[in-house]
DNA sequence: CGACTACTTGATGAATTTCAAGCCATGTGG
DNA sequence: CCACATGGCTTGAAATTCATCAAGTAGTCG
């Protein structure tokens, strides 16, 4: 399950690295995804490539640049619901014709093979190995939503920021292998990650303050550095190993569960 | 894609009701998975059909009983992720022998039709089609994660609490009709809803309380009855209609959003 | 009847939001 | 080159939602 981390030894071999907090594989449908787009198209940041409501026929693969997902609700507020990256799928939906529940947007200038629904019954059918690769990218979407939901729901403002960066960073690090420390381009603004987080922006930049002055990450300018990803990923895990260094506190939650 | 909803006329029509609060299809892959199923397995309530850790290498169909998906942080903190109905997917993973992310747990006893991995792609070059739903059903199950997420993250907990109520009513309207009061069997505890809204139990009561007290919903001894599907909509909504009858107030959140 | 679980209610406290400024870059037009 | 607007970030103080702690009630089950 860690295929994604293979070629990015000097973090991605760190222990608290390689743990269930990055549960985000998503299978290479690339080359089989390319073969069969009927067209490609580039987006402008901060346009939709789909928006709410419409009907749209059409399923994605980020090719090029960043995207994400989200909705709206009537005041303004916003849920980001995924990043898309290059290689990752986008556009699901359960029947022909139905309305799309969520936008797309482009977070950056991006660009998209578009394969129509309609045909890809017509290459299931000429090649079933398509089917289960595309039923593998829709499962890694449905984990890392899973993975967004606790991180959400459950999560501290501090864990969730770093567990969700620590998701995108492994991410980055699939398609390219980084080293720690190095900073790598990275175009969330703090209020993407709050919308991404059900928090504000505001106390996004209180929580980014903290991890900064622990020397844990740096995120200036469109560009992350992650300078200890143990620590990052002690802080995302939520363990309370009181090994934490600075007199931080983590929330009593402790329910004690009965164990099913 | 208001399919499901078709049986139920006195509710579904609802104006409020049809609206992209409900947007948690499911086809109805049943016919063909119970088909190809090896096996079943019927689950005491409370105890785990595949727990998190674990390799997995089935899928999963309800064919009885409630169940849910979580995932437990260390401290014991809970998030549940999904609840399946009958006709529900369970167990989608990206590769083959990946460890499963999260654990479903059976909330009343509950049987499962059981679909081995290795034999789906066998059957996916046989019947195309069977991938198309597949494919659908996974994006069922993304669509309702996403729904859950701006439920987490966006809403208030009043707000959270009659959109989930609301869903869920939505589903088993869909597998029977429904006249509105009427008492329905609904087998979560306040501990379940809240560990879905990321809310405590505590607060999940109170909430409750409130709708209770404005005579939109009644939920007792796992009987749930919903008096005002309108208003429970609207609650769910979070449209500031004003219309909202008792003096609450929903929270002046509204941030003009620079239309993209 | 006691043990247990689910639910209820109140009082207190903490995490996070809201409101309000100010800062720093970048870009634009006179 | 400067004035000025704009978007993103930063920081502080006040308000609020929600969590925690604590107790008590009701229903179920052996």
């Amino acid at each position: 399950m860690l295929s994604v981390l293979h070629n990015s030894p000097t973090i991605a071999n760190h222990p608290k690295f390689i743990a269930r907090a990055i549960s985000d594989d998503r299978l290479p449908v690339a080359s089989v995804i390319e073969e069969i787009a009927s067209q490609y198209r580039t987006i402008p940041a901060g346009t939709d490539i789909y928006s709410e409501g419409e009907a749209s026929d059409d399923l994605y693969m980020v090719v090029e640049g960043w995207v994400f997902q989200h909705q709206i609700l009537e005041d303004g507020r916003r849920q980001i619901l995924d990043f898309a990256l290059p290689g990752s799928l986008l556009g699901f939906q359960p029947d022909r014709g139905a309305e799309m529940t969520h936008a797309a947007e482009a977070l950056t200038r991006a660009t998209v093979a578009v394969i129509p629904r309609d045909r890809l019954g017509e290459f299931l059918s000429r090649d079933p190995e398509l089917g289960l690769r595309v039923i593998s990218a829709a499962a890694g979407a449905l984990n890392t939503a899973y993975e967004s939901l606790t991180d959400v729901g459950r999560r501290t403002a501090r864990e969730a920021v770093a567990h969700l960066l620590l998701r995108l960073f492994s991410r980055i690090c699939a398609a390219g292998p980084q080293v720690a420390g190095t900073a790598i381009s990275f175009p969330l603004t703090q209020e993407h990650i709050g919308d991404a987080l059900g928090l504000t922006a505001v106390h996004v930049c209180r929580t980014l303050r903290c991890l900064r002055e622990k020397g844990v990450v740096q995120l200036t300018n469109g560009k992350l550095s992650v300078l200890d990803p143990g620590a990052l990923a002690e802080i995302a895990g939520c363990m309370p190993d009181a090994e934490a260094s600075s007199g931080t506190q983590i929330p009593s939650r402790e329910r004690m569960r009965r164990v099913g």
